[in-house]
DNA sequence: CAGAATCCTCTTTGATACTG
DNA sequence: CAGTATCAAAGAGGATTCTG
């Protein structure tokens, strides 16, 4: 018997490899960018310079403290410049930095992709969700499968 | 006085808009990359099929379950198939479908550009923390910004 | 105007135990 | 082997209130 359970060891090796994963350039960027305002933010700023108050317009579905903290958080990466103007009342401004803008030829490729091969996501969507729905019928009809047919949803 | 109060007319709004950004193909594709596990299953295909305990393996930082929704949810999506070989044990095998393939050139422009800048991103990270951490030890010094620092970690 | 702070809810994720 | 089911912890996100 050793001095550590199995159940041990093995959430040991997992720790480990969370490290070696969270060092993969590729997830960080990704993690990133699919957060959830990320992307129309980045949008949005590559027409321009925006004051804060554009953007939470432009981006009405993010409250307000979504939106500020997804600012911070690319500012700190920066992929993005804060310019506060001490006025009364203040102002701020938002853009891309450079490092930010050669983001973007990725990101329309992202884009070209997604507007080409959506659609064919959302159909093989609909064919798997219908195949499932099918064969919980027939195992409910012909009481062959016990396996529960719970995710109506 | 309306019936609405601004409040729930700002609400409205904010769901109306939230649609709307549902609806945007890249943020939906962003989003499905941005899961937790994705990047890592499809390169992980990349090299070939894989068997469910295969991917376990060199997936070890993810959960048995988040492993299997995860790869459900892409099989769903179309972008990988699951073949189930009813032997004694059984044996599954997960694959890149040609949508999923299709995929890979836009993974790597993105991993490209992460390598690349990844670097930069870190050391804008350290550069606006360390930026901050002394404006708040200032702050502390001279008694003259009364709002908190409070964000030790 | 542009947030900061606080409270609270819903979702995501992981650990654990069981099964065909 | 390849899952499913359940429970608990952690985190994301939103509503509200207050401020320079």
């Amino acid at each position: 018997m050793t001095t550590r359970t199995a159940a041990q060891r093995r959430s040991d090796a997992r720790i480990a490899h969370q490290d070696r994963f969270a060092a993969c350039s590729t997830n960080r960027l990704l993690e990133r960018l699919g957060e959830k305002w990320v992307a129309l933010i980045l949008k949005e700023l590559t027409e321009g310079p925006r004051r804060y108050g554009e953007l939470a317009q432009s981006i009405a579905g993010a409250s307000q403290k979504m939106l500020t903290e997804t600012l911070r958080r690319l500012e700190r990466d920066g992929l993005l410049s804060r310019t506060l103007t001490p006025s009364v009342p203040v102002r701020v401004d938002y853009a891309l930095t450079p490092l930010g803008r050669s983001l973007l030829p990725v990101l329309r490729e992202v884009t070209r992709w997604a507007e080409q091969n959506m659609a064919a996501i959302d159909s093989a969507r609909t064919g798997y969700d219908d195949q499932r729905s099918r064969a919980s019928h027939d195992d409910e009809q012909r009481g062959t499968g016990p396996h529960g047919r719970r995710g109506q949803g």
